[in-house]
DNA sequence: GTTTAGCACGAACGATCGTGCTAAACAAGG
DNA sequence: CCTTGTTTAGCACGATCGTTCGTGCTAAAC
C-alpha cells in the first residue's frame, strides 16, 4: 500500500464503502470505528482522523450511500422515457437493486429510516429524512409526468400513488431479507404492476405492454 | 417499594414494559441493562438476575411486546365479523395502534424486523420472523374468509392481498415517525380502502359501506 | 537542503457494555 | 427462633466504545 499525497481520498472512499455496507446490516449506530479499522487493516486513530467524530463519519457514510443509490437505482431508470414507463422502471430498478444486494444488508436508506425514525431530530436523522423525501419526490414527479401525458387518469394523485408504490418496494426489501425468500420481490412486482394499471388510462395500459 | 415473594413477577413486567418501549426507539440491541436499571431505580445486577443474559432479556421483551400487540391490535379487530370486515378492521386497528403510540418509537415489530432482517439467524431473529409471519397469516386468513363468503372475488389471492395491505401499514408507520406527520396514516387508510375495493365483489363493496 | 503538509501509527483516556460472584434484606413455614 | 427460598444490591472483571495526543514517515514546496 503506497501512501502518497492524495491517497487519503482513496482510503476515505474505502472506509465509506465498508461503513455503508456495515450500516446496511447493523445500522448506522452499529458501525464501530474499531471494527472498520481492523476490517481495512488500519489503525483506529488513523481512520478516525479522516472524519473527526462518529457523527461526521455517519454523515459522510450517508452521502456515499446516496451516490451508490443514485448510480444503482436512479441512473438506470432515467434511461426510460418520462411518465409511466419511467415510473415503472424506477420501481423495477429498486427491486433489482435489492435483489443484487448492492448493500449486503438490504436497502441502506430503508434501514436508516427505520433506525432513526423514532429518534430525536439531529443532523443524521435530518439527512436521512431528506434522502427519503427526495426519492419519494422522484416517484411522484414521474407519476405527475405520466398524468400530464395522459398515461395516468386525471383522477390519479401522484403522491398517493408514489406512497403506495414505495410501500410495496420497501416491504419487499424487509421480507426478502427477513425470510431470505426472493418470492417477495415478485409479490412487489405484481403489486406495482396492478397498481399502475389501476390508475392508467387505456393509452397508459398499452404502454405497460 | 415492598418486596414480597411474588413481587419479582411485577418487577419483571415493569422491566419488560420499559425494555419494549426502549427497543421500539433504539432497537433490541440498543436497550442496555444499565439504562433500564437506572430508569427503574434499581441496580444493574438486580435487573440482570431476572434474565441471566441479554439475549434472554431480548426474547422475553419480544414475548411481552407480542402480548401488548395482541391486546392493542388483534383483540379489538376480532370484534368484527369474519371476512372483509375483519380484514378492514385489522388494518384500521393497526393504524390506530401506530397513531396512539402504543410503543413510543412506532411499531415494535416493524422496528425489530428492520433491525434483524439482515442479521445471521439466531433465536432473536427467528422469534421476530415468527411474529411477523403470524401477523401476515392473520391478514391472509381474513382475506381467505372474505373470498369464501363471496365478499372478495374468486380471482383474489389472499396472500398477495395481505402483502399489499401490510406494505401500506408498514410504510405509514415509517413515514409517520420519520417525518412526524400524521397525514401518512390517512394515506395508508385510503390505500387500504381502495385496495380492498379493487378485489371486492359487489356484495363486498356494499359491506365496506 | 530545509521546511511544510498529508497521512497513518501506537498508546492511553474515561465511559459504558454485558456478565459474573457474594452477601444482605425480606417473607413464609417449620 | 431458626431455616429456607426469593429477590435485590454491591463490587469487580474484561472488553469495547469514541476520542485525544504525540510521533514518524513520505512526498511536495521552496
Amino acid at each position: 500500500m503506497t501512501r502518497t499525497p492524495g491517497s487519503g481520498a482513496v482510503t476515505r472512499e474505502a472506509i465509506l464503502r465498508l461503513a455503508a455496507n456495515q450500516a446496511s446490516v447493523d445500522g448506522l449506530e452499529g458501525i464501530s470505528i474499531g471494527q472498520l479499522a481492523t476490517g481495512l487493516g488500519m489503525s483506529k486513530s488513523g481512520l478516525f482522523a479522516h472524519f473527526g467524530s462518529k457523527e461526521l463519519l455517519q454523515l459522510a457514510t450517508i452521502e456515499d450511500a446516496r451516490k451508490r443509490y443514485v448510480e444503482a437505482v436512479l441512473v438506470p431508470a432515467l434511461g426510460a422515457p418520462r411518465g409511466i414507463r419511467r415510473l415503472d422502471a424506477l420501481c423495477d430498478s429498486f427491486l433489482s437493486y435489492v435483489e443484487r444486494a448492492v448493500f449486503p444488508g438490504g436497502c441502506f436508506f430503508a434501514a436508516a429510516m427505520a433506525e432513526f425514525g423514532g429518534r430525536e431530530p439531529g443532523p443524521v436523522r435530518d439527512k436521512i429524512a431528506d434522502c427519503q423525501r427526495q426519492w419519494t419526490t422522484t416517484l411522484a414527479r414521474a407519476a405527475a409526468d405520466g398524468r400530464e401525458r395522459g398515461e395516468l387518469t386525471a383522477a390519479c394523485e401522484p403522491e398517493q400513488l408514489a406512497f403506495e408504490l414505495e410501500a410495496a418496494l420497501l416491504s419487499a426489501n424487509w421480507y426478502f431479507h427477513l425470510h431470505t425468500e426472493s418470492s417477495y420481490l415478485d409479490r412487489a412486482r405484481r403489486a406495482v404492476r396492478s397498481r399502475l394499471e389501476a390508475d392508467a388510462t387505456p393509452a397508459g395500459r398499452l404502454i405497460l405492454r
